[in-house]
RNA sequence: CGCGGGGUGGAGCAGUCGGUAGCUCGUCGGGCUCAUAACCCGGAGGUCAAAGGUUCAAGUCCUUUCCCCGCAACCA
């Protein structure tokens, strides 16, 4: 058995992390336990992404510096890994000095042998947005976010010869089917971004500080893609320029970067890319996975399915939440998650299944012999079809991991104590016991289930390791070895088993979830009263207000918009107005046609979907957004 | 035609290279009493979104249509 090393992303820390990130952690230590189990020499990093201007931002709004705020924020993250069990090996963080070092080193060693090139960064800007925008994201040659005129300009900025590489990209990507995984990404990379022709990546940005300085241009900042990307070197000791340390000699080239799969291209194309700019081994397998959704219906707190790692965790316990992560998602689909569907797989597969198959068992051992089982040598030929069964279960598991389908795995898994319980019915161990002379058989039969219990803690310790141990314990054994589950027997004969309290309390779905409707409605409650009522204004201000009835005349659909109507109004001054208005899902044009609404007559224009609102309309809702009608007050009355 | 993912028994999902439609939960009936109202067995329930095509054979391949869901753009 090899080295391995595996990775997950490094997490942005604009702020606490959500489930994705949890999950992503989760499969990546499953994989990591997996290889370990298995006798791989596994390095596993994860760590945090903490440059960039939106940080630069939320620190500022915070009131503390960018440093100060992302102190926190990776602590945070860093917290949730441990609270989530992970085995990582080391946390990186892109602010440590190493890392800043070694990457102003890339950056050199790359512009040094004229990969990486000084140029001109061409874009609009918009002087009150203060943003820089491409011609692509411009609406009618206007800015996208105000409607203004953007106007030209550019930047210096430092370029990426990403055009140079693009052959031997495609070439690598094709002459290695596996590097990009599920294969479906692969071909989505080739057809839309590599063989259309790669553009230069701008690597460099002077509209922001909070980054590493660019060696050789004091005042420009190095862009997220070789900051953020060479983590999974500069990790290891990697740099350019001097020896690189020992792990990166052992472990790289990466066994597998595990990512989410929105960024799928920056892992298959720009990375990979500047590997080969710099002369080291590109990645075995990158892997893209799906995304991890909150319920099957809108979110929404009174229903009580949205849903934080770390409140699930204060509930259902780590193992439970490690688990339903890591069984409940597809392998090629975004999975859902809701309050539900985690009750009912804690439930049904750890109480049920694997609690109670425990609980059981061990009673029985220590009710019918006080513990010490005396013999295992009564055997059936009913026997050979369990332990066969119960020693499939490892290469479907092997298998599954080979191909990332972790919940293939798991119930693989699962189904060993399947397979257990319905040997209970079939031995029938409790008949067995009221005959002296079958005492030789019984003693067999819950020797078998030991055992099938110890195969099944080995193979849960990637999933659950905390009740993989608490099961061992149970059956008073340290024999977990992985050569130890590939044939039946490790357990000596007359070996005792201990006592085991429940592994997982079952839980009623119907109780807890309305605690959990009642308890986001006080909270809901709690956070209305804060929030309502803004700060006074004075009558002067109010004033500057100019509300006016208008008819509608005219009202039809915005083509591309889903919640936009775009209305012709008539509010008495003799011009038509166009106002577009954000009701379309809860009014037709008919419904509006030939009515009086009230419009905010000197609100400032915007262009929506390509079409000037000059104001707005009066409505209001939550849910459901009425519009306020005054069929009886006449066109162009000033409302006050 | 903005990008993407989907429509398979009541719910959630598998379904490879086309070859008898499976799994979990629920439900109904039965069994059992070692165990956490758990465990085991059996039944019911599907024209695989629709139409057309290719084929000896289509959930699977091709074409068209309908409907959901994310993302993007805007709820001025």
């Amino acid at each position: 058995m090899g080295k391995y090393y595996i990775t997950t992303a490094i997490a942005y820390t604009s702020r606490k992390p959500h489930i994705g990130n949890s999950y992503e952690i989760v499969l990546t230590d499953a994989i990591a336990r997996f290889r370990r189990l298995q006798g791989h020499d596994v390095f596993f990093l994860t760590g945090t992404d903490e440059h960039g201007q939106k940080i630069e931002e939320y620190a500022q709004k915070a009131g503390v510096t960018p440093k100060e705020y992302v102190d926190k924020v990776a602590a945070e993250i860093r917290g949730i890994c441990d609270l989530l069990n992970t085995t990582y090996d080391k946390f990186i963080r892109t602010t440590d000095d190493y890392h800043e070092k070694a990457v102003q080193n890339i950056f050199k060693k790359l512009y040094e042998q004229g990969d990486i090139y000084k140029s001109v960064y061409k874009g609009h800007y918009c002087v009150p947005c203060e943003s820089f925008f491409t011609d692509s994201q411009l609406v009618d040659g206007k800015c996208p976010d105000c409607g203004g005129e953007a106007r030209d300009t550019s930047e210096e900025a430092y370029f990426f010869k990403l055009s140079k590489y693009q052959k031997q990209l495609e070439e690598h990507i094709e002459k290695h089917p596996d590097f990009i995984y599920p294969e479906s990404r692969k071909n989505e990379m080739l057809n839309n971004f590599i063989r259309p022709g790669l553009q230069d990546l701008c690597v460099s940005r002077s509209s922001f500080k909070w980054g590493i300085p660019v060696p050789i241009d004091e005042g420009h900042v190095i862009y997220v893609w070789i900051d953020a990307l060479s983590n999974y070197i500069t990790a290891l000791g990697y740099d350019p320029y001097d020896e690189c340390g020992d792990l990166y000699k052992k472990y790289w080239p990466a066994d597998v970067h595990i990512i989410g799969k929105d960024i799928i291209r920056f892992h298959t194309i720009y990375w990979p890319i500047m590997l080969m700019a710099l002369g080291e081994p590109l990645p075995e397998k990158v892997y893209g996975h799906p995304w991890l959704l909150f319920g099957t219906d809108k979110m929404s707190k009174s229903k009580g399915n949205v849903i934080y790692a770390d409140d699930l965790i204060e509930v259902f316990g780590v193992d439970a939440v490690r688990y339903y992560l890591l069984s409940e998602m597809p392998h090629a689909n975004d999975g859902s998650i809701t309050y539900e569907s985690m009750i009912e797989r804690y439930n049904s597969d750890l109480a049920n299944t694997i609690g109670n198959l425990v609980s059981r068992t061990v009673a029985m051992v220590n009710k019918y012999f006080d513990g010490t089982l005396p013999c295992n040598t009564c055997s059936e030929p009913i026997d050979d079809e369990f332990k066969a069964t119960i020693l499939s279960a490892l290469p479907a598991v092997e298998k599954a991991f080979d191909e990332f389908k972790i919940a293939n795995a798991a119930e693989a898994v699962l189904n060993v104590a399947k397979r257990s319980n319905k040997y209970i019915d079939e031995t029938y161990p409790w008949l067995l016991a009221k005959e002296e002379d079958k005492k030789d058989r019984l003693s067999t039969v819950l020797y078998n289930l030991v055992e099938s219990i110890r195969i099944l803690a080995v193979l849960l310790k990637p999933f659950i390791p905390a009740t993989s141990d608490k099961i061992l314990a149970a059956i008073n054994t340290d024999i977990d070895d992985y050569e130890s589950i590939k044939t039946f027997g490790a357990i000596p004969a007359g070996s005792s088993v201990a006592t085991c309290e429940p592994l997982f309390a079952r839980i009623d779905a119907q109780k807890f979830i309305d605690e959990l409707i009642a308890k986001n409605e006080a909270q809901q409650e709690k956070e209305k009263k804060v929030i309502e009522g803004l700060a006074p204004i004075s009558i002067d201000e109010f004033a500057k207000v100019e509300l006016r009835v208008a008819k509608v005349k005219a009202c039809e659909p915005i083509k591309k918009a889903k919640k936009l109507l775009k209305l012709t109004l008539d509010d008495g001054s003799g011009e038509d107005r166009t106002v577009a208005s954000g009701i379309a899902q809860w009014y037709k044009p008919d419904d509006l046609i030939g009515r009086n609404v009230i419009v905010v007559a000197n609100l400032q224009p915007a262009t929506l979907c390509g079409v000037e609102s000059k104001g707005m309309i009066l409505a209001g809702g939550e849910d459901e957004v009425k519009v306020i009608f005054v069929d009886d007050i006449e066109v162009g009355t000033k409302i006050r």
